[in-house]
RNA sequence: GCACCGGUAGCUCAAUUGGAUAGAGCUUCUGACUUCGGAUCAGAAGGUUGCAGGUUCAAGUCCUGCCCGGUGUACCA
């Protein structure tokens, strides 16, 4: 990685020179534009800030000490200090060679592994998943795929909503209104029917809430027939979850919902009383303000009235019941003495911020040693929404089930390879419908910024121009063919790089690393979106103004390993974003 | 009321978190082609980044105040 090279050796420099520069300012990235050159950085302007040095003649000084000339160009120092380092020809050669025949230099491999606990998806049972899961299932697996390929250990978890006070309602539906053929035939949507009909009459009715809350408290205590329906529910939902995770490609490696902390909720509550951190107020056990925040930034204080007045958070209720903050805090407690995680990452909607910020601040109160070595992070997205600019819905109103959303992207991504291709057979189109439909969905979803709402268009998203996955998948196929069609081997060949095409496209190809640490990094996989709809633009203008198969040596080597490499990161891009290509479409 | 997230080309969105002349795609217009699979490529047009100040070598990005939109605001998750 040239770019790490680069950095390394001009923080050598740097604290040679200025001892006090923080190495860790000391950055190279690709360049802005590529008449700056191919890398570029402007820390020294910040540490001559810093050091209240004159930025220009600390990067001569910088410049005179740093030895790059087996990579670079001489130096150049641009404006205020900016320094520009544009690659030599052979040493993009030679990365290229490297490359090509299978040298470990695209993907650098994390110098410290860190242990990441993954939060994502979390469906509750006995309802449909929906659209809204898609943001989180879809960035959560993009996540745990990009960590692992830099060398992070990923732990995935799905925290299913499995224990809770719906279950009052559904217990009372179950026993009372129970349509046994229609839960055989689709028993999401029988489920799903017991609770709406039960919460309806509980609006209406405070007998039929006292019958529900008495359910649950008969759940909450054991029952032996409660639980086996309960049982029951859950298992129904985990086939419907295993059949969504194995279409949309999603694996977890535990699924330990709600009620796997059900009898930690208890001593969690004792011991925020025990710390004095959490009191009685209004018969609940709440954790109120300690005042060590600004009012402004405190989680737990809201202003009214111009008066600042508290919001606890609720860790056990008035009538001895626990929420989810509790849940929550029980499961952060278990994850770090089961783990020891560096990170906990919940991919969780925007909305509920205001939740983690608090949980988070409890827990650093409860457990500051812990706290202190684990990083909590709630990684926040929008909302998806129609084309009217209100949240995504059916025609008639209700929420989009997951399943025939999915459905439909096949069904549509059908007609147009119907329409495309009439010469494959049935089975083939519709194999490479369910790659392309499933695969525009995901990408329609991890392309913008995860933390902006956008609006679902399956007329864009199956568009086959433009920023969309067939797009992608589609330059896929005619680099992979290239490939093919060659017959050649994957044996090193000689390199020399002559067109502008064919230098933009190696040029790209190379930044994979630095795009994957930051979309890593910083939990946007658009970053990789971005960085693939790039390469599959420059591989088609390449593939435009430079004819492969048809060239004479040593062109016809040299392109045919950027096609060879095209194909290879274009795939490898893809399936990191948990999308699938196709050899024909 | 208060807090959080947004406001960028006609439209849908980026901008690697303070870097150089704000980029893509769609739409519109112009061009290439009996193709190593055209689901293609080349080019043009399109901007006072909601408004007004401020910070500094440098601001879409940070600070202050307004104007819009969304979300959240103790016993649902």
């Amino acid at each position: 990685m040239f770019h790490s090279a680069i950095e390394s050796r001009l923080r050598a420099a740097v604290s040679a020179l200025v001892p006090t520069a923080d190495p860790a300012t000391i950055q190279v990235k690709p360049a802005s534009e590529a008449r700056f050159g191919d890398f570029q950085s402007n820390s020294l302007m910040l540490v001559a800030k810093a050091a209240r040095m004159n930025p220009r003649q600390l990067a001569s000084d910088v410049v005179a000490r740093l030895d790059v000339s087996e990579l670079c160009e001489p130096v150049e120092i641009a404006g205020p200090g900016f320094l520009n380092f544009r690659l030599t020809r052979q040493a993009l050669e030679q990365w290229l060679s490297d490359a090509a025949c299978g040298k470990p230099v695209l993907i650098p491999k994390a110098e410290t592994p860190r242990t990441v606990v993954l939060d994502f998806s979390s469906p509750n049972v006995a309802k449909p998943m929906h659209v809204g899961h898609i943001r989180s299932t879809g960035i959560g697996e993009a996540l745990q795929r990009m960590w692992r390929l830099l060398g992070h250990r990923v732990i995935s978890d799905n925290h299913i909503g499995d224990w809770g006070t719906q279950f009052g309602k559904l217990l009372v539906g179950w026993k009372e209104l129970l349509d046994r053929q229609a839960l055989e035939s689709d028993p999401i949507a029988e489920m799903e029917r017991l609770y709406k009909t039960v919460n309806t009459q509980c609006d209406a009715d405070p007998a039929r809430l006292e019958m529900a809350r008495q359910e649950l408290v008969r759940l909450q205590a054991g029952d032996p027939e409660n639980l086996a329906i309960w049982k029951e529910m859950i298992r129904l939902s985990q086939v419907q979850f295993d059949t969504l995770y194995g279409r949309m490609g999603t694996r977890f490696d535990h699924t330990l919902g709600e009620s796997f902390y059900n009898a930690e909720l208890g001593s969690v509550v004792e011991a925020l009383l025990a710390a004095g951190i959490a009191r009685l107020s209004d018969g609940a056990v709440a954790v109120f303000s300690d005042r060590t925040l600004s009012p402004k930034e405190d989680p737990f204080l809201v202003s009214r009235d111009g008066e600042w007045v508290d919001v606890p958070a609720l860790i056990r209720k008035s009538d001895g019941g626990f929420n989810y903050m509790t849940t929550d805090l029980a499961t952060v407690d278990y994850r770090i003495r089961t783990w020891a995680p560096d990170e906990i990452l919940y991919v969780v909607d925007d909305r509920q911020s205001g939740h983690f910020r608090g949980l988070f601040h409890v827990f650093a109160r409860w457990q500051p040693e812990a706290y202190r070595k684990t990083q909590l992070r709630h990684i926040g997205f929008g909302k998806i929404l129609g084309e009217d600019g209100k949240p995504f819905k059916t025609r008639s109103g209700d929420t989009v089930r997951l399943a025939d959303l999915l459905d439909e992207a096949e069904e549509r991504a059908l007609q147009v390879v119907t329409e495309k291709r009439p010469d494959l057979d049935p089975s083939e189109r519709r194999e490479i419908a369910r790659i392309v439909g499933l695969g525009a969905v995901k990408w329609q979803d991890l392309l913008p910024n995860r933390q902006s709402d956008y609006v679902f268009s399956w007329d864009k998203m199956l568009a086959l121009q433009g920023n969309t996955a067939p797009y992608v998948q589609y330059q896929y196929t005619r680099a992979a063919k290239v490939v093919r069609d060659s017959g050649a081997p994957t044996a090193a060949q000689p390199i020399a790089l002559t067109e502008p095409a064919e230098i933009a496209l190696a040029k790209h190809l190379m930044n994979l690393g630095f795009t994957l640490q930051a979309a890593a990094e910083e939990c946007r996989p658009n970053y990789l979106c971005n960085y693939l709809h790039e390469l599959a633009g420059l591989y088609s203008s390449f593939y435009e103004a430079c004819p492969v198969l048809k060239a004479e040596e040593p062109a016809r080597s040299t392109r045919l390993a950027l096609c060879r490499l095209s194909a290879q990161v274009l795939r490898l891009g893809l399936e990191t974003l948990g999308i699938e290509v196709t050899e024909k479409m």
